[in-house]
DNA sequence: AGTTAGCACTCGCAAGCCGAGAGTGCTAAC
DNA sequence: GTTAGCACTCTCGGCTTGCGAGTGCTAACT
């Protein structure tokens, strides 16, 4: 007897290694684990009679539940949380591992927008779960340059590159009669006022400019919409989500009918649930894991994330992680996705240098 | 007794009619239809006896199919094969739908990436199927704009501004010391030289540059890459392919078992086979239906593609469509699909006009 | 005390069986 | 050519049964 009965302290070291193989056998073979299967498997030194009662305790304790009378044991939420607690701050990956996602990330040529397909792409193909990621977003974007084009029919395509690297593009209406050339002295004269600068900033230079002829009066137009679009920039909290994988995710039993994973999927799409949950992680500076009923929608019941923010905070921050069932190999998740946010630390240290 | 066996020739128009009536039934029920059902249901002034004869012998001639003994009949393939040869010419979409359709066009204002999305999530929508689009693609792009951004860390970002409006970004790598005004320089010669261009045209262009200095070599390597680039834009037969609305696929009953479902999201990725399908529409000219096993991949031998192109021939052209189960209410898909690849004509004509 | 062997007990699962119901195919009459 | 009638077939759900897996408990052992 080792503990009294629910307060999720710390285990015996016995009870705690029978949890944490009855987690890794789970989790390798999707089946409830046996006491006996167990003692065989993990040359445990203590017979199965001993296993079923620690098995029992630990049921007790909330950190297993048996699916009925003669299966075997099945962790709980708590149970993996428990598991994932004990093991969080040391794991590494392993270095073959490293060099595999590094090669990838060296792979392509790498136009900034692509950067988090690839962390996403690169989570899922090393963790065979789906790989998340959004976007390095800064808090307040600075517009480093502007750009107008042509795009006939009295509109003009404006191009707006950011601080970041990244690059949006709208369209503007013109009015009749200005031609490229006209664009070009808008675009430039727009640049030496608005560069650098950021949506609050621009408030006063956008009053300030002047109104006296017919392309002045185009140009502060113009400019107001890039303060409007500025702004539109920074209050969507997450510009996207991008996820890679998610058949990986379909492939795992727990998932076999459709119905779950049209929830979860449907979930994805959803920018408030994931804009609270990025600025949790963001905030908490290290990767995070929720298990299950742990997540805040009932969606995510039967799934765990795994994320970590990178980059830095209040500059250009975002978040990768993964998403899988429930029954994950935490540890190599955690150390995957913790490995991905460092590599990323150091892109967006170098890009934004 | 109205056709010999197994020629598919026209059928007597009772025939038709009950074939039609079967359809129509199932693709509303999703069950198999009985001859009993049938007549209540209809009205029609003949007995389920004489249905049942009917019925045999369009299950003769490969139309229909009895998933057992004492089950209704199901549609075949070859059965909704004749019955969209039937009605595909015809058939206008509702007002009420079109208006619904435009208006949902009206209200986003465009970037040009951002069309294909909102026609395959219109198309989502409309049909409750999964939407496809792919960007409307040149077939030699011409360059109309570009411009180099620095991007910290000896590198800078080049975009092009491609004359259909699309953007794309790459990063070049610099020599140690260039600034941004030097880019600007740089960008303003490649750009009095270069736009307006296709890649075959840039060759002896970008032969012809001047050498000079260290800032001539750097912009002929910058002009190189971007004829490179130009090249491998032309080249990839579909950039993407967009789809929307994949849950709502997922909802129909016949993919209740994610493996099914699965097999189908995989072979969205790949790119060349619907390159081939891309082309196959383009040259045809019309909406173009894929049911079941006519599509050349066992994958989607359990659903039906309604797919029609949409822009120019040879000037810019792409591919807008749904996916959804063989069980589909092909007249109203086809209207549908048929309607927004029109607005999508208008569209690319005013963009290109 | 903690551990273990032994055993009765529970429960899910697959197979087999049954009856009901659905829907057909066929035949014979209209 | 159509239809009423009926026998026939086949699925489906519910029920039972036997089996195997795995536990919980008890009593003996260290």
């Amino acid at each position: 007897m080792a503990r009294r009965k629910d307060r999720p302290g710390p285990l015996d070291p016995r009870s705690a290694a029978i949890l944490r193989a009855i987690i890794d056998e789970y989790v390798a073979t999707a089946q409830p684990v046996a006491s006996q299967a167990l003692v065989v498997k993990y040359n445990l030194d203590v017979s199965s009679a001993t296993v079923r009662n620690v098995m029992a305790e630990l049921e007790r304790a909330g950190l297993l539940r048996s699916p009925h009378t003669s299966a075997g044991r099945v962790p709980t939420d708590a149970g993996y949380r428990l598991y994932v607690e004990s093991i969080s701050e040391a794991v590494l990956l392993a270095p073959v591992e490293q060099l595999m996602i590094r090669h990838q990330f060296g792979q392509v040529e790498f136009a900034s927008e692509q950067w988090f397909r690839l962390a996403a792409s690169t989570l899922a193909g090393a963790t065979h779960s789906a790989g998340l990621a959004t976007p390095a977003k800064p808090e307040a974007s600075r517009l480093r340059r502007l750009d107008l084009v042509e795009a006939g029919d009295r509109r003009a395509s404006l191009i707006l590159v950011l601080a970041d690297g990244a690059v949006r593009q709208l369209l503007v209406p013109l009015d009749a009669g200005t031609d490229q050339a006209g664009l070009d002295g808008i675009a430039q004269s727009l640049n030496e006022r608005l560069a650098g600068l950021a949506a609050t900033e621009m408030t006063t230079v956008v009053r300030a400019l002047p109104l006296d002829d017919e392309t002045d009066r185009l140009a502060a137009r113009i400019a107001e919409r890039i303060e409007r679009a500025m702004r539109e920039f920074d209050a969507t909290t997450v510009d996207d989500v991008f996820s890679e994988g998610l058949l990986n995710v379909m492939a795992a039993p727990e998932f076999a009918q459709t119905d779950k994973v049209r929830r979860v999927f449907a979930l994805l799409e959803d920018r408030v649930y994931f804009g609270d949950l990025v600025h949790e992680v963001t905030d908490s500076g290290d990767v995070r894991v929720y298990i299950g009923a742990e997540n805040r929608s009932i969606e995510m019941h039967d799934v765990a994330l795994v994320l970590a923010p990178y980059g830095r905070r209040g500059r250009a921050s975002g978040v990768v992680g993964i998403l899988g069932p429930t029954r994950m190999a935490y540890p190599h998740a955690i150390s995957t996705v913790r490995y991905v946010s460092a590599l990323m630390n150091e892109l967006v240290d170098h890009l934004y240098a």
